[in-house]
DNA sequence: ATGGCTTGGCTCCCAAGA
């Protein structure tokens, strides 16, 4: 099975860079990020067309994640809602950020983490917030779901390695003590970095700013991810980024990630 | 360079992204 993340960067300008991609790839799943656009106006068709089942979760101008499945999916999970306590939810699902579904024993979660703009501000404690009820979901997921992705953007770079310029990023967003701790206190639930299972070299980003010619240079960050649980990580076969719709006229900032499990 | 692009919105500038 093949399991991809991208953030495009509002699915209605990307429409058809995502369905040339989808036509020239084998991807079984792709969980999108940052749709940008009301359920009522997801380009839906085009996609079913090409074989995929549609799952949306969105929301006006910000956020808003989907799920493409050419598989059934048997049960979908939208926002922490269904899962979590009224009161651990809070008003956190306002904004759209999360859904899951379940294939077959597998459940594949599919996360646009809040990009906390900058240290220290109102919406870096607010994703310091979501990463916790994050945790807290996904405790709860791996008690019914012990096959588990969780994928998605994350806007957190885990390590040095993950950053074209690492000094002083201690008070950089995406960067920052707190955020990898709340990133570890998750992969300490049992789950792992696909992508660093079979890559220990830096130089490997998934986004790269649009200004200042970034990409070209290279100047980019690893902040795209799936964390999978032991049996799952065990059984991946590759996982790559795929920086070719980057090079493209008019991309999104990030590329997609490519996970191949076996069976 | 509190900058550099890009997106969507009660658009002709602004907020937000990362």
């Amino acid at each position: 099975m093949k399991i991809a993340t991208w953030n495009v960067n509002s699915i209605r300008t990307r429409q058809d860079q995502v369905l040339g991609w989808l036509q020239g790839q084998d991807i079984d799943v792709l969980c999108l990020q940052e749709t940008k656009v009301i359920d009522q106006d997801f380009p839906r068709s085009p996609f079913e067309e090409l074989g995929y089942h549609v799952y949306i979760y969105g929301q006006k101008a910000y956020n808003g994640v989907a799920i493409f499945s050419r598989l059934n999916i048997e049960s979908i999970i939208m926002g922490f809602t269904p899962i979590l306590s009224a009161d651990k939810v809070g008003d956190l699902d306002d904004q759209k950020r999360v859904i899951a579904g379940v294939i077959d024993d597998i459940c594949i979660i599919n996360v646009y983490i809040p990009n906390g703009s900058s240290v220290g501000s109102d919406k870096y404690e607010y994703k310091l917030q979501w990463l916790n009820r994050l945790r807290d979901y996904l405790q709860q997921m791996l008690i019914k779901y012990p096959h588990l992705c969780i994928c998605g953007d994350f806007n957190i770079a885990p390590e040095d390695r993950d950053i074209y310029n690492p000094q002083n990023r201690e008070n950089h967003i995406m960067a920052s003590a707190a955020e990898r701790q709340a990133l570890d206190a998750i992969a300490n639930l049992g789950l792992a970095d696909g992508f660093r299972k079979f890559t220990q070299d830096g130089g490997h980003f998934t986004w790269w700013d649009y200004r200042a010619a970034s990409f070209t240079r290279n100047r980019g960050w690893r902040i795209d991810h799936h964390y999978l649980s032991p049996g799952l990580y065990e059984n991946a076969i590759a996982c790559y980024i795929d920086t070719e719709p980057r090079t493209q006229p008019k991309p999104s900032d990030h590329a997609p990630v490519i996970l191949e499990i076996g069976t």
